[in-house]
DNA sequence: TTCGAAATGAGAATCAATATCATTTTTTAT
DNA sequence: ATAAAAAATGATATTGATTCTCATTTCGAA
């Protein structure tokens, strides 16, 4: 059966689809209350862990920041900026293979894996650039 | 400079160390409490924040309970049983040449990346197949 | 040994996320 | 439709991991 959308599930479902990026609860909670639409904050919290239980949406864990929402179904990894913190995604190099290489190895079933790369983003380096010049 | 050490901070690591596997800080903090050392929680959680920016100890962040510390400073993967929540470590497959690929195909800085599968671990295995065959 | 920097500990504060529960909305069966 | 049952909502309290504050103690170099 299709899941049941109520107006707040919707108008939440629509706003992590608009981000298009990685959003936490807290910013959905805002965005919907700039619009002058009042939902509360269990609600948006319930609806997002519901759309990402429907595998709706998907979402990662931020050391500092907490969930981040994302529409981005396709499987893909994500880099982490050690300077700013900023998330990026990183398509088209997904490797199915390694849950199979890993289901033979430790002889459990694997269903996916997740990964993140970290470094320097682009304007983090920039900025890095334009410092040392100055020294 | 070597890293200065105090008897409390020599503490923390060597709980870490004797664990040998993925330690919270609270169990960490419970640890020292029970064998009559008296190490404050603050105390705790700063050092193994310390530790792990020394790169003495790993760590990674689970999404039921925090950050997990861990002595296995050798590059290697995790698995994640979505059962149970437990973690094991998933070794000799790390693939030092994806950080590369991310290099080139994003034009950035890569240092390292994490990665965690996602599956059902043997213990939890064996519980749905005797559930399975009690029903 | 002494002075200054670093570390500690107790407890308060933070902050994302969840729980509670009365009220409202939606669904189902009649 | 309409009433009873189930699910969802919202306001608020609570949790739980982690960090902050700050007075006190310890450490380490001169």
């Amino acid at each position: 059966m299709p899941i049941k959308f109520t107006k707040q599930r919707q108008m939440v479902f629509e706003v992590v689809k608009e981000a298009n990026g990685h959003v936490t609860a807290e910013k959905v909670y805002n965005t919907l209350k700039s619009r002058g639409h009042h939902v509360g904050v269990a609600t948006v919290y319930r609806n997002l862990n519901l759309l990402y239980d429907e595998h709706l949406i998907n979402r990662i864990l931020h050391p500092d920041v907490g969930y981040l929402y994302d529409v981005n179904l396709s499987p893909h990894y994500h880099f982490h900026c050690e300077m700013c913190n900023q998330i990026e995604d990183v398509t088209d190099i997904y490797q199915p293979a390694m849950d199979k290489m890993v289901e033979d190895r430790l002889h459990r079933k694997v269903f996916r894996h997740m990964t993140t790369f970290y470094g320097v983003c682009e304007s983090c380096a920039q900025k890095e650039k334009a410092e040392d010049q100055a020294v």
